[in-house]
DNA sequence: CTGTTAGCGCCTTCAC
DNA sequence: GTGAAGGCGCTAACAG
């Protein structure tokens, strides 16, 4: 049923019909009924393909996930693209997704979508500090925000969690708990809220007068296995850290396996703090301790940021940061009398 | 950039320069080198809004995720999205996501993408044994492939895991470690799945002289929190199961929960089994015995099968069921001495 | 208030 | 070997 149908049925013409559908208010009212009338009863939906070409636009924004498939147990994604998804949509938009590790392939995707015109815009997950992905859209001025602010040098609209803050309440609570070696399962360098996150450390550190000690920071890449091998490493220091804060909720959990593989107990051995407050944590043993972070309200707002951007919006007036909440349960606890011992 | 724009800069009519560049052979070779050579020099890419309205194909294919935001932790969708939006592009599809909770809502979805014209094809996941979904698809002429089988009439392309096996070895591999009190942490009964492994759970049983006892099933929906209502139900029996098979690997954490909290232990005092062997479970403590699933192998070929299916297959020869691996860790092992106690 | 006309970018008969 | 013309479905400027 195409709008040429449509209007043979009524005896109309196409544009007659267009407009009465569309709302326009030149058209009678008698006319805009019947219109109405029969495109319900025949079922008319206009064609999306038609309006695209005529308005120019694709109606969808793209989404490159930055992990290659079977490394992206990561949930966080998933909220990200189905908020984003589901919002975009009561915009009138589609969300096109694909994935792609950082590096070449990745920025291939992106020209795939830009270049080839297969998007309106944008959205880029896990910023990183010094970001391709950044620099290539607004060289080439597609509209794109992000989750994660960056060093690289544009103006974007951004949703950001304020990891500084984050951290440095979680290290803040396991100070108070007696903690004084507190090591860091980090996150991989490159990403922009690493410095964030480290630099909060550093504040609580000072704060309480404790040295800084950089064999105390081993970095993973946010699954759980490269947090187990980080938190293995800071375990069989000489002077191991009495409590581990780690970047995400995955490598806390592999750090819990490394601290019971030692024969030792997270929450009162080892404290160890995770990041996200996925699902899960609530039902490890002991549940995690986390910081909360709004991913699914995080999507939708950027679907509406992208939606404002379109419009006209300013970018500077599109720039959030949410302060996440320290989520305390069993695996932090009181540092135990003295230092535990190292595996094996 | 348009064709008409680089035949002018060519001093050629469109027609040649789109026969030229479509790779026609009725165009002579030293034209066609001319027009491939100001291609590339001018960035020309074909706007695929004018092909797509020329072809009447919308090259983009729909996923509605079956959760709502909040309640997709399961990774497993993560992969089975991101495998088949990398697949599709190579196919030169788009993959196109939303997500719905099943229901009306869901239904909506589904209408919005077919009956709007958005998408060429569907991928319909997690089926259910009466599937709304796949009858409207079916009714409709979409050509759509499922990850599950149905017992909805029609005949259509599909990936499955045969659970009947899956559960049938789990179950096997509990009775030789002395089980014959095995609770079922199950998944919805609604789920086309589920009916496949309780099946299989009940040959397994039945090979063993184990006679059927129906209170030792509980139901949950899949999440941690569901497994461990399921399993504290089931711990709390008069005579308790010493084996909890749970339908997936985040039921069976959520399990491994509720054995810990009644004081027990995991893989000691009650086996615990899960399904999907995700990343996580090769760190819980103690590791959990699983199922494995390929996913990601499955995404990739759902998506050549849609191609297949669109461009002509038959259905019935694109049906395929792949048998999931027993990954045997520390969460199962010999049974007790006695049962153990119930918790509290 | 309604209809005619033109054009978005592409591809594909059909004619030369 | 190449060009002219038409049309996919829609909208909008412009007449009447």
């Amino acid at each position: 049923m195409t709008l040429r149908e449509l209007a043979r049925h009524l005896n109309l013409s196409i544009t007659t019909v267009s407009r009465a559908l569309a709302g326009y208010d030149d058209v009678s009212e008698a006319t805009r009924a019947r219109v109405r009338e029969a495109a319900e009863r025949l079922g008319y939906q206009p064609n999306p393909l038609g309006q695209r070409l005529r308005s120019g636009r694709t109606e969808a924004i793209g989404l490159v996930i930055p992990a290659a498939p079977g490394h992206m147990s990561d949930p966080f994604f998933l909220e990200l693209a189905a908020s984003l998804g589901d919002r975009l949509r009561e915009h009138g938009l589609d969300l096109v997704l694909t994935s792609a590790a950082p590096g070449p392939q990745e920025m291939e995707r992106y020209r795939y979508l830009v270049e080839g015109r297969r998007v309106d815009g944008v959205v880029v997950a896990r910023t990183r500090r010094h970001d391709e992905r950044i620099a290539y859209l607004a060289e080439k001025g597609v509209p794109f925000v992000c989750h994660g602010r960056s060093e690289t040098p544009a103006v974007f609209p951004y949703i950001d969690v304020d990891g500084e803050h984050g951290f440095r309440i979680a290290a803040e609570h396991l100070i108070r708990l007696g903690h004084r070696r507190i090591g860091l399962v980090n996150s991989p360098e490159e990403l922009n809220f690493t410095h964030h996150r480290v630099s909060g450390y550093r504040q609580a550190l000072e704060a309480a007068g404790i040295p800084w000690d950089t064999s105390l920071i081993e970095y993973g890449d946010l699954t759980e296995e490269s947090g187990y091998r980080a938190a293995k490493r800071l375990l069989s220091l000489e002077e191991p850290p009495t409590a581990l804060l780690c970047a995400n909720d995955w490598m806390a959990i592999g750090a819990m396996h490394a601290v019971r593989e030692g024969g030792m107990w997270p929450g009162k051995d080892v404290s160890v703090v995770g990041y996200d407050d996925l699902p899960v944590a609530r039902f490890t043993d002991p549940p995690l301790t986390t910081l909360r972070q709004p991913i699914r309200a995080s999507g939708a707002r950027l679907a509406d940021m992208l939606v404002e951007l379109m419009n006209g919006a300013k970018a500077e007036a599109l720039q959030e940061v949410h302060l996440p909440e320290l989520v305390v349960r069993g695996s932090s606890g009181p540092v135990a009398g003295g230092p535990p011992q190292p595996p094996g």
